[in-house]
DNA sequence: CTGAAAGCGCTTACAG
DNA sequence: CTGAAAGCGCTTACAG
């Protein structure tokens, strides 16, 4: 069963392929409907369908798109991914996915192979913790490609690329701000890498909170993870020696460890220890207790991300502005008042 | 900055495209070094790639593949998928990522797309309940269209196809009759929905792990699931209200569901209530109690998948055999002995 | 050692 | 209303 092509339609019908090409493309050539219903009751007898390596090589358009993430087994990943692949099928693209572990060398070699095959446009989740090797050559190969992109999640201060993030700077400061208004003074803060702007943004965030509110600034209670759960466990043990009564975990995943290492020490939360996290994962729902977080909404941004594309792909002058979302606070139980204002406390537990 | 040609190569190098051809693909008709060398140096230094569509056009080969899934979303597929991805960079191919949302008729869309687009391979997660309206469509289009393909996970009984899966029977053997082991008789079984294979045979797994310890089967404890963490929420209510000692969830997504209404009706897990989970998803190490589960070697599968049907790819007559991988026991603390035989027990808690 | 030619499956001016 | 021809960017016999 070889794949009928538009020869064999041509053949079968008595016409040219040209006549079929048009009518299968609704060519305005006023074909007489007589050869028209024919090409067409044909195409559909032996289930043509285009050859579209064919089609693209000639169109220059693919109607496909390329996914570069750093890892699509991390939920925040795959909500991001999720939410992109289906407004792509809706909007009549495929997306390739290409998977990069964090790794800078390959977002280059997928880079280049997404645009050996024509992709029509890109979505890049840049990996790596900031001072990569291969990050410029990426960049670079971004500009001169002529190719739509947009960068998702992880976008740099003042690019000039069409980027699509969140207000990470302002969730770290509602989340800090949010323990505070509980009472809490002496709050901890386990950040991502800060050599990623998003992490050091929310960083800031939990600065500019205390700042604010006046508590001074302590370095011993701020320290630098990587995003594990692992990352959580350890740090939050260096955390507890200080005495803190909140922890600020820039993710869920950490805020997962914190929550061991704290059964582990015996502390209850909330009573004993506050936390917050970041993201809003869909488990953090289902801890123990259920997780004060900040919400990503992963599954928007994505779909976002492919609207975008797609409208820079249609309109190749499209304004490159950058898309940030909101922070939104997300109380559950893993925060205690312990005697702050009355705004924004929450007594459970 | 257009793509360089093999064109625009041979002209810089006055040579034919031919000759370019050749010194590019190390075809063997030895050509003089001087002119392979000057063919390489210019080819550098206009950054040559061959269009890939092109190239696929001609030799019928795209070093591509389809992957079909329900859902990235959810953590079981996207470690399957993250681990297909992973080994298909590795032997050279790029991914073509299709989401489904458990819907039959996007099975056959995609898998139709995938096709047009010249995909070498294809491995299939198929959607839905069993009784699908496009499910037999689907299979036939793979049927007919000599393309390399697997599926995963889902396989179904029987059919000739290479399929990739685990021992679901087994697991839910393995789990039961650990419950049972550790001296629980009356043990609730929330299963998948029963039109499918996998979670029948978990179901049969329980069924057969009760008779053999000679335990009467009673349906009253049986409730059929949909796999979300809210089925789990609402079908462990009822059988709260029979008096189980343990459930097994058919996964552990429900699982977290039967530890959330455990909580809400002040039942402690493991001293109330014992719970076995499937799947083994990173989470579930992490919750309140760490659960104790059967795993499923998620990242592994997607990589066999990746790897057989790429020795297909490369050997079309490549026995279509089953892959069956062994569900593994992993004991963690949600499980209490009230009084079974000792082997198998664990007293923690 | 090298090139002209055919062709993969399509689209699109252009000419009747 | 319809078709011959050129061409997308490549590969591969085949002939020198």
């Amino acid at each position: 069963m070889e794949r009928t092509t538009i020869k064999n339609i041509a053949e079968q019908a008595g016409v040219s392929i040209t006549t079929v090409s048009c009518v299968l493309n609704g060519r305005e050539m006023r074909i007489s409907n007589a050869t028209k219903k024919k090409v067409i009751k044909i195409a559909n007898e032996l289930d043509y369908h285009p050859n579209q390596l064919a089609v693209g090589l000639i169109t220059k358009k693919t109607n496909t798109i390329g996914l570069i993430i750093p890892d699509i087994s991390n939920t925040f990943f795959g909500e991001l991914a999720k939410g992109a692949e289906n407004r792509a099928a809706e909007l009549g693209y495929n997306v390739f996915l290409c998977n990069t572990n964090d790794s800078t060398e390959k977002d280059l070699d997928y880079l280049r192979a997404l645009l050996d095959r024509g992709v029509d446009g890109v979505i890049l989740v840049p990996s790596g913790r900031g001072k990569d090797e291969k990050s410029p050559e990426c960049f670079k190969l971004l500009d001169s490609c002529q190719k739509s992109f947009v960068i998702l999640d992880r976008t740099k201060t003042g690019d000039k690329y069409l980027g699509i993030s969140l207000d990470h700077k302002g969730g770290g400061f509602i989340a800090t701000d949010y323990l505070i208004k509980n009472g809490h003074k002496k709050i901890g803060c386990i950040t991502g890498p800060l050599g990623m702007l998003n992490s050091y943004r929310r960083y800031q965030g939990y600065v500019e909170a205390l700042s604010k509110a006046g508590i001074k600034y302590d370095d011993c209670l701020v320290k630098e993870g990587n995003y594990h759960i692992s990352d959580g466990v350890e740090l939050a043990e260096s955390l507890f020696r200080k005495k803190v009564t909140a922890i600020f975990a820039c993710n869920d995943l950490m805020a997962f460890g914190v929550f061991q290492a704290a059964r582990k020490r015996g502390l209850r939360i909330p009573e004993d220890l506050s936390i917050v996290g970041f993201d809003d994962i869909t488990y953090s729902e289902f801890m123990e207790v259920p997780l004060t977080t900040i919400r990503q909404p992963a599954l928007e941004m994505g779909k976002c991300a492919v609207e975008k594309v797609v409208e820079m792909i249609n309109n190749p002058d499209y304004k490159r502005d950058k898309i940030i979302f909101e922070p939104k606070l997300i109380e559950r139980n893993s925060v205690k008042n312990i005697g702050g204002d009355t705004d924004g406390s929450k007594e459970r537990a």
